[in-house]
DNA sequence: CTGGATCCGATTTGATACTG
DNA sequence: CAGTATCAAATCGGATCCAG
């Protein structure tokens, strides 16, 4: 089993390590939002009703210190601060998208309605 | 947003529900063992070193509820139970795969070495 | 408007001992 | 051999209040 340490957690396996950069409750969520547009904290947290100011900060927070969104400031009154996806945001929503669909097909299956 | 429930469980979205199939620390090492071939539970063990006992019985039991692998048990003295991948596990599989290697991309791009 | 800080409960995972 | 049972630790996520 290949086992390695990133910033001092152990991890046994690629799907794991990938899983913490992208994983959780909220992050594949910020990423699907973001995928084709620019959008502002309050924007965010609009289309995602259930979730709490310290989620999406920290969320936001970590998905832009590993590089796949990228958070812009307005120094404007009141402020005004955008977030968009990069490229390795990019590549990341492939594999939610890829996830998603088996999801839905996963869904199907256990005949579960979104709805 | 599409919620649901499943379970008594709120879900946001079916990235969500397929991660409470097969995600967790467990389920994907797991079904990766038994993509191509049987194991016993001692032989699954084994493999995973730092697997508890609970959480190797536990994710077992799951995967097996939910229809992903099959539990033979064969009525013998010592006991002896061996575990497959089902249809349903080998399509989860592939995913597994996909995040897989989408993980050993980013180990690389972070600079971390399974070594 | 965009968060930070703090506290707390829920959930997940692990350690250890034990059993048919 | 293949698990159970129990307890404890760690992590995650939410609620609330505060601030530039």
């Amino acid at each position: 089993m290949p086992e390695f340490y990133y910033r001092k957690k152990l991890y046994y396996n690629p799907v794991e390590f990938a899983m913490d950069r992208i994983g959780g409750t909220w992050k594949m969520p910020i990423l699907w939002r973001l995928k084709d547009r620019v959008m502002r904290y309050g924007e965010l947290k609009k289309t995602m009703p259930r979730i709490s100011d310290k989620m999406l900060t920290s969320q936001l927070k970590e998905l832009e210190e590993e590089g796949f969104i990228k958070r812009k400031v307005y120094p404007v009154v009141p402020p005004k601060v955008e977030y968009s996806i990069t490229r390795r945001g990019r590549k990341a929503v492939r594999i939610v998208n890829t996830i998603r669909e088996y999801g839905m097909e996963l869904m199907k299956e256990f005949g579960v309605s979104s709805g």
